[in-house]
DNA sequence: TCAAAAGTGTTAAAAATACACCCATGG
DNA sequence: CCATGGGTGTATTTTTAACACTTTTGA
């Protein structure tokens, strides 16, 4: 079977930046390519487009496929279609940037069928494609907008303690934080949510466990307050 | 002539969002579609992607033919994918939003073929397809990104008087700023260069003219200094 | 008893805001 | 001579930044 138009058409295809962060630094999430162009690179998750999903769902459903993620951050990043960036032809992809909770997601990343692993942002190999052009607007969109939205909180287990929010921070933003400082602004922002639970396991005094409170975030955004840190 | 694929594509279109500020308000740029589907509703500037250009050529070009105008300051906006956005088919767009300084263009606009007119933003007819919800993220975009990136510039003439610009900013931010901590806050900035030359043929008092200076702006971003109306 | 991180206030500097009058010009 | 906007400074409040010690806990 084949299709027939008038007039020629790029394909379309999309692709994502997914970040996680774990305890030592930001990670992003690379797939190698099991057939040719580029056989054997680290790759961007992503592929072909469907004729009846949206650009959204493409990549939920490409992030499924290929690296078992599902329920993650999502949000369009910018679409790529200089001619030439595919050797294949002319191809224009839409790309997004993801977030999501590594630490509940450590295992389903690597038990797909083909090779994926979480890489350092700033270690990565070599990228097929224009990928690395990709991950450092995502990268750079990442650390504008963790700035004015909370969004770092995508990144965080559901309860996590202050010290583990700052040190998101600390990471994106690459500097240190003040800890007084930055916990008086957060407490003042008034989104989260003390929890009745400390932390367990730690080899130092346990430290209070906090949720982030979406519905006071979007009051909060609704009343035109804005969030910075 | 035709073309054929082993699998089906989406067709890809580009579409324009074009702002222009005049004495009064903040002015978009429609054109009235001669053609179904949406035959005589007015519409974003745009229409289909070529092979051989880029999605940021392919903007340009459209405007050129659709409207006449050129050097234009242009930033993609979002890409537009849902099923069912265009009753040809599929058909994924690429929106983009422009600046155009109004003074300088003033003519063109209305001189193409198709009948193209500036409709203050918010007082805009039913426009064809999902253009509305193009229209509303551009708006959105305007509003949030002036007021960390001097982008408005690009809405003024070249010499211009601070009055001009404090009312941009006041039309843009939809609320009133005090002309002393305006003038105060823009100064500090130094990205303005004073000009040998004063308003004329105005029933008033002559203002200083003032031409935005892109060098100093470009040594400014670089010292990692952040632009804050 | 040591190491590691939790938790907690104050002070000084900088930035943001509120506010009013005289001046120059053209009609 | 009037209407219109140009141009200018100060005082107050708010926000940000710098900074250090005691407590808790597990190993």
């Amino acid at each position: 079977m084949s299709y027939t138009y008038e007039f020629p058409r790029p394909a379309l295809t999309v692709d994502a930046v997914v970040f996680g962060l774990d305890e030592e630094d930001l990670k992003v999430l690379l797939i190698q390519r099991d057939i040719e162009p580029f056989e054997g690179r680290w790759a961007l998750p992503g592929g072909f487009m469907h004729m009846e999903e949206s650009v959204e769902e493409a990549v939920v459903r490409e992030l499924a496929e290929e690296t078992g993620l599902s329920d993650v951050f999502l949000e369009q990043l910018y679409t790529f279609g200089k001619p030439g960036r595919d050797p294949r032809g002319r191809v224009v992809s839409v790309a997004f940037f993801a977030l999501v909770k590594l630490s509940e997601h450590k295992v389903q990343a690597a038990t797909d069928a083909r090779n994926a692993a979480w890489f350092p942002v700033g270690e990565t190999p070599n990228l097929a494609f224009d990928h690395k052009d990709i991950l450092a607007m995502a990268h750079e969109r990442l650390r504008g907008k963790v700035r004015y939205q909370p969004i770092g909180f995508e990144l965080l287990p559901d309860k996590f303690a202050l010290r583990e929010l700052q040190h998101l921070y600390e990471v994106i933003l690459e500097r240190p934080l003040d800890k007084r400082n930055f916990r008086k602004k957060i407490q003042k922002l008034d989104v989260l949510q003390p929890l009745d639970e400390i932390e367990k396991d730690v080899a130092h005094r346990a430290a209070q466990l906090f949720r982030f409170d979406r519905k006071k975030y979007q009051r909060m955004v609704k009343k035109g307050v804005n969030f910075e840190v």
